[in-house]
DNA sequence: CTCCTTCTATGGCGATCACCATAGTATGTC
DNA sequence: GACATACTATGGTGATCGCCATAGAAGGAG
């Protein structure tokens, strides 16, 4: 019984797309389905649970893709938490620069809009979360940091990431992004005892 | 031609309020009137621009009791650019476990659903960023920063602060404030070539 | 008293919301 | 041919959205 057409996959990425320039409440699903060219008539078959669903799926695919950036990242950067912390800076304005400063983060602007999320799609945002930030001690770990050093800057780089993107959006700007990047050069990042390059 | 009546203060209040919690576009005017006591009747005498007016009065009110915030924190740690951090986290996280973690911060959340906001609102919104900003960047110059550390430092640790209550909401715990913190006692807002505490 | 301002009550505007019931088409397998 | 699965079109549910027109109550100023 193998699918036979995208609609599913288009409207998952549309809301994905949508949740992200507008908010979770902000985006129906007329606008959703428009976007996508998926037809209106299939919605509730493709996704029983409705708007509840294809915001979970949504998020998934986001966790996912944010995740494997991360490792990414993390692999061409062993070793180094100074080139790893730049290097995610970069890509993270990179992005933002390639959608006219247009996108934000779906887990922030979902975690911003909790009371109109149910249990099991909070759980997983907070989950996405948590998940980035293991990603991030764990290099810093690989790194020579202690474990609680790790974890604290994983967890502090992490916020910073997502304010810096809020701030971005507004200011139409990556200089957020080039900030923390040098802040970190000089002082965050570095494991304990080492000084940093400046 | 005096007021008669605090319904347009309770107003703005309830509104502020509302909009931390579930975010500008899931927050309706019923309920606003609703939870303020406010009569109905009267919203459009008080507010002729409607719902755009109502949000640029409750982010005046946000951005000032902000703004007085920490300007007072920053007179209480004079020349001391670690206790300065150090105190703005935990009145940061003090405010969260106040409201039981269920505020976010009013500039994040409008700042988040951009395309619903026009461009009066959006304005205030982005001042309300580089104001707070350069009253952090002011207090670690008088620490003997240079200027431009001075402003990246305060660029990131106001990004910082932005994510850490979008975490701290979604982990009902003021854990990510406490790693800001001790991250940036031991590097972060150390001057120039001062070692940090630790 | 009249007049004016300040504020409120009521009711409804058109639009959109998430959601769903019903029916029908397209493409398979047997 | 029969039959099932995968998918779509249509149309409408009740509720809520922001907004507004009309009317009137309350109170001070002249």
């Amino acid at each position: 019984m193998p699918r036979k057409t995208d609609a599913r996959a288009r409207a998952i990425a549309a809301a994905e797309r949508l949740f992200r320039i507008q908010g979770y409440t902000a985006t129906g699903l007329t606008q959703i389905l428009a976007e996508s060219g998926a037809p209106k008539g299939s919605f509730y078959f493709h996704f029983p649970r409705g708007k509840t669903q294809l915001a979970e799926e949504a998020i998934d695919r986001y966790v996912a893709s944010r995740m494997a950036v991360l490792r990414n990242i993390s692999a061409d950067t062993t070793g180094d938490a100074l080139r790893f912390v730049q290097q995610i800076c970069d890509t993270f304005a990179a992005e933002m620069i390639a959608s006219d400063f247009q996108y934000g983060c779906l887990m922030q602007n979902l975690a911003n809009e909790l009371p109109a999320l149910d249990a099991e799609l909070t759980e997983r945002v907070a989950r996405g979360f948590a998940d980035s930030t293991e990603i991030v001690a764990e290099h810093f770990m690989t790194c020579g940091f202690a474990p609680a050093r790790a974890s604290s800057a994983a967890a502090a780089l992490v916020a910073a990431l997502e304010g810096a993107r809020t701030i971005a959006r507004l200011e139409r700007s990556p200089a957020v992004f080039e900030a923390l990047a040098e802040i970190s050069l000089q002082r965050w990042a570095a494991p304990e005892g080492r000084p940093g390059l400046v």
